[in-house]
DNA sequence: ATGAAAGCGCTAACAG
DNA sequence: CTGTTAGCGCTTTCAT
């Protein structure tokens, strides 16, 4: 009978001081084996190895992390679960985080930028590090959590805070080409929210394209960045139709579609409709919708990546900023069948083109 | 000049130490103002608050954690991140945490049972509980899990362990029939992860209901569950073609029209197709899919409500099962364009009928 | 290379 | 009602 303590006495296994007190050494020793392989000798490390797994020993993350701070969580903040866009990004965000050994606490803020500010005032004192996905908030409310914590935006770019987009000025930029390869000889931008980054530069990148290769453009919204959005934004587009649109993205793209059809356009041919993302669902949705491709995996992935990376450089200490590392990733436009010639005369499709 | 601390010394923020000593008061006293509200006298405890937040004190989490286990986090496991299935069910699941003030630690597992007990293992010991969506291990490796912390199983169905699933065996009952009442005669079933609970349900009610209606039943499958999956299982079925087939899921369905669509058929003239969960973008593709849906949030929310309510009986000691609380969802058949009267007489559409 | 001891910040008996 | 006193399990100087 080897094992004298009652079992109904710990409540949740063995500590450093029992591993210690079966080896025969003291506790610290035990913890150094941990968590600083090296600074032990190598047979008793090794001795100390073999009966803590015999005795089933897990060392308590708890307990690790309340002296030292190392949680080994990160916080991912994400505008809405609910939208396709971030299936990607939080599979790549997973999958980086877990080869660092770090795990995920995702909070979803359903596109409230009170939801968000709560999300990581609760989220802040447990995590390491934090990744805002689409942050609905001001560019001084995350320098604030940045100042916490290591912090990297996503799907935005600031200054002072380390940032991974997508390149959406050279996607919206092929975007507008193909349209006006196509004919097309005026825009309508279907917006998106306005508290997002992403929808400003997106329609500057599109006005900036638009004058250069001299075709017309105007903005229509903002609408929410869904499809019931977008069947918002076919109804305003219904009102002064034109022959294409560039939406914020797919899902108000999808959405406009679908509106519009119920309106009686028929897509590609009478409206074109590009989108933003390439989220899923953007290939078989009818017609299978053209867009400006992100690589959502990737964005995912490289965020944690560089968090990471600030947290090993030791951005721990409040106040240095760690250096700023800023990407932009290459987008690419997809072309499927949403998008065509213009129409050489334009078919009235809209039951009361002139509005109420 | 209030405050002679230097503002350097602290790495984050004031204890309960500096708002007791600023108030004359004991730590506990501070402690329990916070956590134990009403054990305190009236007074004290507002100028205590007063004070706290005056210096802006905020309980460290990990610290309350240590002593009592405390953790306000709660883990969700799921099966695939990237499975629209999981997008309103994260959804729900993170609004009744919220609520209840908790936060969500999720691990995507991609599909495998080692990532899953991988992930298990990591987060196990830093949450109050768990919920299993979906998940692939062995019942015996769940109640493991179970013994460890308080679990919910999604998408389940288990004796000894809480869960909550939707009616699969009344949602599927309702498909058969509204096949049968299509004039279909024989039944194609595509099947899923032979790992899947729910796949395993699903045939079984597929065939329990064909049956009594007198309907010719098969399984074709596994295949993953997936849109790749769906392609294959449309190769599977074109090689000895039928006139209607029910997916185990969505994304399968999906796949299977575009797979049996580019064989030449056409969907439902052809084939009739009816898929499981509703998903997103099931209303989209074309044809718009009839699905048996599954209230995805609903089910994700009582999860959580239902782990959040044995953790509050008080289940946190090993051994005590609590009450298992078993919950089925119901579910609805959703009629939409992919299911169509049988044809007549069939019309070859498959390229190579007979196989290869 | 290892041990002793002092915390990390909070909670929880147990006294008063 | 409030103060005292131990820890929770691990890390980390500082000695030895």
């Amino acid at each position: 009978m080897p094992d004298a303590d009652s079992d109904a006495t710990r409540r949740s296994g063995p500590t450093i001081y029992d591993v210690a007190a079966a080896c025969g050494v003291a506790p610290s020793t035990v913890s150094r084996t941990f968590s600083r392989p090296g600074r032990v000798n190598a047979e008793t490390a090794e001795r100390i190895r073999q009966v803590a797994a015999e005795m089933g020993y897990r060392a308590n993350p708890l307990a690790r992390a309340l002296p030292t701070g190392r949680t080994s969580l990160l916080a991912v903040i994400v505008a809405d679960v609910t939208n396709p866009f971030f299936f990607d990004i939080l599979r790549g965000a997973e999958t980086a985080a877990d080869e660092a050994g770090y795990t995920l606490l995702v909070a979803d803020v359903q596109e409230s930028v009170d939801a968000e500010r709560r999300a990581l005032d609760r989220a802040i004192p447990m995590v390491e590090g934090v990744v805002l996905a689409t942050s609905r908030m001001s560019d001084s409310s995350i320098r604030v959590a940045a100042k916490q914590r290591p912090t990297v935006v996503l799907n935005r770019s600031m200054t002072d805070v380390s940032s991974v987009a997508p390149d959406n000025a050279r996607g919206m930029r092929r975007a507008v080409e193909h349209l006006a390869a196509l004919g097309h000889t005026s825009l309508t931008y279907l917006a998106g929210p306005e508290a997002s980054w992403a929808d400003g530069v997106r329609w500057q990148a599109l006005r900036e394209a638009a004058y250069e290769l001299d075709l017309k453009a105007r903005r229509l919204g903002p609408f929410p960045p869904t499809q019931a959005g977008g069947i918002a934004a076919a109804q305003a587009f219904a009102r002064s139709p034109g022959t294409c649109a560039i939406a914020y993205n797919d899902l108000i793209a999808i959405g406009a579609m679908r509106g519009m059809t119920r309106l009686g356009a028929r897509i590609p041919q009478d409206v074109s409709i590009v989108g933003f993302d390439n989220i899923f669902g953007a290939d078989f949705c009818t017609p299978a919708l053209t867009t400006v491709a992100a690589p959502l995996r990737q964005l995912g992935a490289l965020a944690v990546e560089t968090l990471i990376r600030e947290l090993r450089s030791g951005a721990r200490r409040s106040g240095s900023p760690a250096r700023v590392r800023s990407a932009l990733l290459p987008t690419r436009l997809l072309e499927r069948d949403s998008t065509a010639l213009a129409p050489r005369r334009r078919r009235a499709w809209a039951a009361s083109p002139g509005g109420k």
